[in-house]
DNA sequence: TTGCTCCTCACGTCACGTGAGGTGGC
DNA sequence: TTGCTCCTCACGTCACGTGAGGTGGC
């Protein structure tokens, strides 16, 4: 003999709109407890409050609603609390992240950053063993973590044939419609047993203009604004995936990274 | 003789996608310096890569377009730093309700929360001045401590005319479609006078069913689950608007608020 | 000349909000 | 019986993303 309680007392006991909570019985998130055939009125059982309060809080931190029914839908407690946790940890990386952009929102327009220098490089063709994927780019940062700690399982028994930084190629379509090509690789000095997603490619040699990034991914975009002004003011860009060479692990404080940009460019071999 | 860049590497220069600076074209929030008559192409000047990246990152802030647009327009740098702080501000606020929001789903998953004891009290009729507004759900704490503050200001020449702490009125259409009337009032003894939008009303007398929440806001919907639940499973709901008396100041630390939720009953005189 | 870049519609997505127009319950 | 609650379409919003189908520049 479980209370019922139509949409409009539901939605003041849960503080969702009623709006909301049709849309919530459309997708399956919240169905209420009863409906009557006739009339197709929603019925809600009191037991259902707290299931209402607790999409409410997951709306509030903008979780999805797909991946809040996968939440509640979670056979065991276990499953369930391992869901929430890892997207507390999201909600926790987004907080650092706004907090990084605000600082370099501050930083940019008070202006008077100093501009990057640009260094002419010529590299040689290289053996690297790699991981090549169609990456998204909000997905980027969490990729190349992953690839590149894959390749490291690669180098575990060799730790001399490293010859070479961290490194990864991008596709234009990558940065022109936020998801395309990316080669993570590390370079070799011999061919290695790879497995899993690793294989051995050839890096081939080019001439870039390179500028040095130091601190977190969200500036990167300095980095490139500087370095392809650069090269559009000299007209001297050329064909080819951009380079990023990870001097400091991709994987260590956002804080502390290193990172070299590097532009494919033609330039005349005597003014190397 | 601005170098010009063709859309295709202005997006690899400024990390935006090309649907994105053709969007931000339509909108009017980003133009290239030319477009070519006959082709359509757009051509973006090496000078708008700065604004181009600003504005990535008052997206990455989740500021809408619009106003993005109004913070670039402004006319002078002091509006302009006007508009930054005030979305700052906004955004800091965000921070600490996301940190809340998980501590409360915290408590929520695990549990164990005690039930709130629900109180009968019948009030009789009041004298008040008010201010009275249709208010929008994510707008109401900034409306009610604007209201309130408007208040005291009649009340500053009479400070004892006051018989009752703070509170306010809300309709049924405020929670079902999280906009609607909401009545912000301080009793008072004997009429003020009363200027702006400050009114003298009454509110009606009325038997009702209180609980006491203490704490943020964001968790009053517990408060009002558990009144709600215990208000429909005895059947005794009447009409009438939900009352909400704050006992501590609405701009106090969250923490600190001291709020009782009362739900219109009607019961028998002798239960009282 | 090829193909690669760019173009403009038109429609989709997500989580609802906004009416329109109509029926049911106390 | 009134009017208040609830119902179902259908479409709008916001900031783009996703193709389709076609043209222009090196």
């Amino acid at each position: 003999m479980s209370t019922l309680l139509s949409i409009g007392e539901f939605s003041r006991l849960t503080h969702l709109s009623v709006k909301a909570l049709r849309h919530y019985d459309d997708v399956g998130l919240l169905q209420p407890a009863d409906v009557d055939a006739s009339s197709g009125y929603r019925r809600y059982a009191a037991a259902q409050v707290p299931v209402a309060h607790v999409i409410r809080r997951f709306r509030d931190l903008d979780m999805p609603l797909d991946r809040i029914r996968t939440v509640l839908e979670a056979p065991d407690a276990s499953a369930r609390d391992e869901a929430i946790i890892s997207h507390l940890q999201h909600m926790e990386s987004i907080l650092e992240e706004t907090q990084a952009t605000v600082a370099s929102l501050r930083a940019l327009l008070q202006g008077g950053e100093p501009t990057l220098p640009v260094e002419y490089r010529s590299v040689t063709g290289l053996r690297a063993i790699a991981i090549r994927g169609t990456v998204e780019w909000d997905d980027t940062h969490h990729w190349l973590v992953g690839a590149l700690t894959e390749l490291y399982g690669a180098l575990a028994d060799r730790p001399d044939a490293r010859c070479g930084p961290d490194a990864a190629l991008y596709s234009p379509e990558f940065f022109e419609a936020h998801t395309g090509e990316v080669i993570a690789y590390v370079p070799v000095m011999t061919d290695l047993p790879v497995t899993g997603r690793a294989e051995l490619v050839d890096i081939p040699g080019a001439d870039l203009a390179v500028i040095l990034h130091e601190g977190p991914f969200d500036d990167l975009d300095k980095a490139y604004g500087a370095l392809g002004t650069f090269v559009a003011e000299r007209a001297i860009g050329a064909d080819g995936p951009i380079r990023e060479h990870y001097l400091v692990s991709v994987a260590d404080d956002p804080a502390d990274l290193r990172t070299e940009v590097a532009w494919p460019v033609s330039v005349a071999r005597s003014n190397g």
